[in-house]
DNA sequence: ATTAATACAGACTATCTAGTTTGTAAATGC
DNA sequence: GCATTTACAAACTAGATAGTCTGTATTAAT
């Protein structure tokens, strides 16, 4: 009859979620310990024993929530899609379900990061660098193959049409968040279709 | 002779223009009073005169600073526009010299704000969406009169446009910053032509 | 079984920070 | 010219906050 007492893995993993919610909330400088520690029950020995700082959790956000975040929440869905064109809109349409309550109130956590954070210190800049690369990168790779099917205009960088996407996407839900009000993912959601008719093959 | 050895209204604006950079580059919960002292040469006693706290400053600079930046560097270029379809790209193309580097390194002061203090405080959030709102009309308006001189369709409400834009803006400034790279801009830019090509009358 | 390493609890500390208080010289009102 | 108000200087305070330190029970290694 062994009890378990411990398990550091869920320690750390429940350290981790809260901060990651800590955060989203209050931003990384507005993201307290004590707050954290208080959320989880735990105590300062568990904080420092499973992060060397405040500084190495931020890092941890990023490298583990909020890049599975990253991945659920808007590369995940790309899988189905035959021709973006049409299926991304779409996509988009079904998202103030599929978008969490927390990023309608929060904002995109990647994007705060890269906010608050990216000129502050060079870990956080790379870090929020990569995803959105990675971000870019699913992107491209969906209108790329989009245009050898034949449903997007060659003539277009598919890594711009990306960039672009990623830009309305990130500053749309900031305007939304600031606003709080649907209107802005509403014109969002038109005004991409006006854009993907310019991209008609 | 009168010897002028104290001027409140300059110091004031001291204390506002510093505030304003220390807000931009370090955000406004990374500003410290003290800083701010610091480099106007102040004191307390100057600073808790002019201002009843931290908070209160924080909202002279958004009614104060940043509705002036949004003005002279959005709003004011757009007087000379006959057809923006033609006339926005050319000025967006001239930004590189004209977005001062402090919002290449910094992204949107209006932006940074909204995102890390629009859910955490009212009065903050009131005054963002409100200086979000007159830069959303004042594009409406410009696209209104282009669709009554024919230039744009007329079948798009043109407030959605404009606030299209606006998030493409701030989207693209945002990633920009996080990427320490023009590319995005570049991607805006050439995509917004795609964009406005729908828009064609 | 003994030893060593791990995974914490919990008290403690140094520092930082917004804000206060007191004093005073300059400006203004009358 | 005198009183009052304004515009600060500068020392001080209370509270918060990241991080440390010591102790100890659990777990793993041999």
């Amino acid at each position: 009859m062994k009890k378990v007492t411990r398990n550091p893995q869920q320690t750390r993993q429940k350290l981790l979620t809260t901060a990651f919610e800590e955060i989203h909330s209050h931003g990384f400088q507005g993201m307290r310990v004590d707050e954290v520690l208080r959320k989880t029950g735990l105590q300062k020995g568990a904080f420092y024993h499973h992060f060397k700082s405040k500084l190495e959790l931020g890092y941890a956000v990023l490298d583990e929530q909020i890049q599975l975040m990253l991945e659920t929440t808007w590369l995940e869905p790309l899988k189905g899609i035959e021709n973006p064109l049409i299926d991304f809109p779409k996509l988009l349409a079904s998202h103030p379900d599929r978008i969490p309550r927390s990023m309608r109130v929060h904002g995109c956590p990647l994007n705060n990061l890269a906010q608050e954070m990216a000129s502050q210190d060079d870990g956080f800049q790379q870090r929020v660098a990569g995803l959105f690369d990675s971000w870019i990168k699913a992107y491209t790779q969906l209108f790329e193959e989009a245009q050898t099917k034949g449903y997007v205009r060659a003539d277009i960088d598919a890594a711009e049409i990306a960039r672009f996407l990623v830009g309305v996407l990130e500053g749309s839900i900031s305007i939304l968040k600031a606003e709080r009000s649907p209107q802005q993912w509403l014109a969002c959601q038109s005004q991409i279709e006006v854009y993907f008719k310019g991209l008609q093959a």
